[in-house]
DNA sequence: AATTTGACGACCG
DNA sequence: TCGGTCGCCAAAT
């Protein structure tokens, strides 16, 4: 019995908000060309919800053929606890940086579309 | 139900 | 250029 509470949804739907808004974020993710980044801001921005949202979704990052390193903070820094690995791989694109392992978003900033 | 937190961003000194 | 503060917005405690 239980009442009427798991009758047919499942009991723990963590999929409001974050899981909705994960797809248009790695929507856009996998849309950034190579050599090319994005801020959190930006995708913020574009998707018209906060940008500790779109770094939260981030954070989960349930999809493994994701660019993720090539969405950094605006000001240039990389995500701490990823920071080795993201300089790294953005190296390994040619992105343009900047003295100080920031990237240099003047000019490697994508234009979303 | 109130408070804190967080892969952030803009401002300020 | 660097560090501290406040604002945002939803999820976790």
């Amino acid at each position: 019995m239980r009442t009427r509470r798991s009758t047919g949804a499942p009991a723990t739907p963590p999929a409001r908000g974050i899981d909705a808004l994960a797809v248009r974020v790695f929507g856009l993710v996998e849309a950034i060309p190579r050599g090319r980044v994005l801020a959190y801001g930006d995708l913020a921005k574009a998707l018209g919800v906060g940008p500790r949202q779109v770094a939260k979704v981030m954070s989960t990052r349930a999809d493994d053929g994701l660019p993720w390193w090539r969405v950094v903070r605006s000001d240039g820094g990389c995500a701490p606890g990823v920071k080795a690995e993201q300089e790294r791989r953005l190296r390994a694109e040619a992105v343009a940086m900047r003295p100080g392992g920031r990237v240099d978003m003047a000019k490697a900033r994508w234009a979303v579309e």
